[in-house]
DNA sequence: CTAAAAACATACTATAAAGTATGTTTTATA
DNA sequence: TATAAAACATACTTTATAGTATGTTTTTAG
């Protein structure tokens, strides 16, 4: 095999067990050794790869992450459609996609930034780049609502963007705490209220 | 001094020591010779009062934690006059009675939920009784509002009040990602409108 | 005042952690 | 094909961790 191409392969074989193990376990409580243990390689190859577990941390961030957030919500938000609808709806599409285990461990992006945010500013950085990615979305589709006439112009798109967001991550926080989807429900009632008041 | 009363001195000293070192480090990089350094007593001390650094966090929460959302957020509720207007400032107010520090490590509970909820069910039964003493007294607020014909009686108040919680929660952990306090101001327009639909 | 129990202190064990030093194998290149 | 460099493996160091075993001091109760 070329060795770029292996290179890559191991790198990403690497990224991807980190965040299953990550997510699973949690940041803190992932060592170099359980993880490489996983992908059936040794510490030399880490060490190769990678200089720190903290530069690991980051590169889960902005390529796992990052990609999950955008793949579940914010891609979503540039469909066609009536605005309000696509908010609703890319929403509790969301939710209706998350297995029992994704309910039971809360949003990847939620627990780093709950767990590690405050550390290092590098994760800062990695972290509020996918927030401002998906805000950027929120408001450019809030923003097309109310040319289309479907949002009413008075309100704040920033605003709105960063309540919604808030609100979604609060819950997956919140929802691990419970052992039925109930709160889920509410939370998307709650939500539908939020969205209706939007309309002109 | 009396032995009962020397007991609870130091049990609330630990307790206190551990809360500061959990909110500024994290609970599973904060060790028990740590907690106990900062204590000036040993090791030995702290395992005559616990019997494990799990028992000690689950106390945190349910003691100093709790009453800290209690005072802060809870508490509040159960002022007199109008209803909505209750609810913004107790929002508002907590936001802007939070310092610098408070700001960049976001909520102690939220953290907490984020960082350990899904490893014990115990965490999570002592995190949940929060949410729901929280729940409740945003529900009964809500409930009299209707009664006085402040809140539009067709709204949910489970709804409501799991979406305002969630937004809160979500947008302390937002907050630790920037280095100002547009977000909060964002966060409270946000809130602001959610709170005005819930008008007659 | 004395025995026992509670409140601590000291010293230790066992394990796990991040990272390093130094090897060996594989691949690319001249 | 020889050589260098990249890709890994092995063995190690240092430090930290939760928890224990066993001491000493203080307080209480008889």
């Amino acid at each position: 095999m070329e060795q770029k191409q292996k290179s890559e392969l191991t790198k990403t074989l690497i990224l991807n067990e980190s965040f299953k193990l990550f997510y699973k376990n949690g940041f803190k409580t992932t060592s170099v050794d359980k993880i490489m243990k996983t992908t059936n390689l040794t510490k030399g190859a880490f060490y190769h790869h990678y200089k720190s577990k903290k530069e690991l941390g980051i590169e889960v961030i902005s390529a796992i992450v990052q990609k999950r957030v955008y793949d579940g919500m914010i891609r979503p938000l540039y469909q066609g459609g009536d605005a309000l609808h696509l908010l609703e709806s890319t929403f509790s599409g969301r939710l209706k996609s998350f297995s029992l285990y994704d309910k039971q461990h809360g949003c990847p992006m939620n627990n780093f930034i709950n767990e590690i945010a405050d550390e290092e500013e590098a994760y800062q950085i990695a972290l509020k780049r996918i927030i401002e990615e998906w805000k950027s979305a929120l408001i450019h589709l809030l923003e097309r609502g109310k040319q289309e006439n479907s949002i009413n112009k008075d309100i704040s798109n920033t605003a709105v963007a960063i309540y919604l967001i808030s609100a979604f991550e609060g819950v997956r926080g919140i929802r691990k705490l419970y052992n039925d989807d109930l709160i889920l429900d509410h939370y998307m009632c709650g939500l539908t209220l939020y969205l209706n008041q939007l309309k002109p």
